[in-house]
DNA sequence: AAACTGGTTTGATATATGTCAAGAAGCATG
DNA sequence: CATGCTTCTTGACATATATCAAACCAGTTT
């Protein structure tokens, strides 16, 4: 991965609400962010949208650019970010020399299929309740993962942006918070979530209909 | 794709509803479906399934297992089938020789991933009806797309398979088609299907919320 | 042909989530 | 510090879909 300097890598920052790339843009570069967060969504004609993902600092955006170099869906900063442009074709080209990098490129594409099937599992078959809890306890284990706290954090995102992600009405989402809030499994004040029982919101989840 | 020959392509063949892999298999190959057609379909702890595509002739199938070498989802044969296998480390050995297939597989990938986020819009923003008209002129795209009649075409999976797959329950989607007959659109007698008018299923599709 | 089987259709009813509306809380702005 | 603006919470009510149950149908076995 070192040798990824060699592509020329720009930085480029981004204030909240700033586009990465909107749908319809020409793909030339995926992007590994830096710091900060991202949110993706689709545009449906008829005004629909739906959020797609919420990327965080050492993931990749921009792959669903590649299937027909144009971008599918668009990308928005959820704060303030700073993103790496990796320009494609020579993300390809070195791909060619280096197999540990090809196969690091295919097993990141992989890794977005099956993030994307296990939201299809939540939106097809869960409760209101379980998508919330599997979306806090999926942010918990991210968060975790990058050393900060899997218990306290901020969340980056409003209700409807979260209802959207989860295919539920921001009321629903709100009503799910504060049942949770209720049963003492988490703390919220408004972006400020505290997870007080991490096994309980586990549980919760598998409790199938 | 006329070198692919050098891979030495292995057929098989698969009855209906035999596997063509099973969730926790070892990853070795992507497959090619030649004839016939599969479902692929996540196992969640609690017994939840989800079905997650429908894959027919000329579809690539286990993109998902290239993540982990450990494949995520299983196939079934939906009907009596033929698959090309492909090994996977030959195939990337071969995409860096060649760089048009390097950026075919890509493309491949990145299609499932733009796919997987149309089932996401599909679910978390549609109602029954309009899921069931996207699922319709999908398929109908597909047949067509093979030379087959994209208004005539028999269904291989059944009320509860289409149901996993939308998030709807069987009783749903059979109420969905006899409604849909109802208004003329289309003639359902069980799994043969004629679309008797493209456009207003479409038009179905746009009705927002 | 009769009985069986699994899938499908349809009806009556229950329930989860959406919708609409009002108020509260947080946050920027003058 | 008041003002406005957005976001969030909560309540009352509406509705789409799920659930439960029964009947139906097509194909297969006896």
């Amino acid at each position: 991965m070192q040798k990824l300097d060699e592509l020329g890598i720009l930085k480029r920052s981004f204030a909240r609400s700033d586009y990465l790339y909107r749908s319809g843009d020409k793909f030339r570069a995926l992007f590994a962010i830096h710091s900060g967060s991202f949110k993706t969504q689709i545009l449906h004609e008829d005004g629909r949208e739906q959020v797609t993902g919420f990327q965080m600092a050492g993931e990749i955006i921009g792959l669903d650019a590649i299937s027909t170099d144009i971008h599918a869906c668009e990308a928005v900063a959820l704060e303030s970010s700073v993103v790496c442009e990796l320009p494609f074709n020579k993300l390809e080209a070195l791909s060619r020399e280096i197999p540990k990098l090809q196969r690091h490129l295919h097993k990141i594409m992989s890794r977005e299929i099956v993030r994307d099937q296990g939201i299809m599992l939540l939106l097809g078959s869960m409760r209101a309740e379980e998508r919330l809890a599997a979306f806090l306890l999926n942010l918990s284990q991210r968060f975790a993962a990058r050393g900060m706290s899997a218990t306290q954090f901020q969340l980056r995102m409003s209700r409807h942006e979260i209802g959207s992600y989860l295919g539920l009405k921001l009321e629903t989402v709100s009503r799910a918070f504060s049942h949770f809030q209720n049963e003492r499994l988490i703390n919220v004040k408004v972006r400020t979530i505290e997870i007080l029982d991490l096994a309980g919101l586990q549980a919760c989840l598998n409790k199938s209909r």
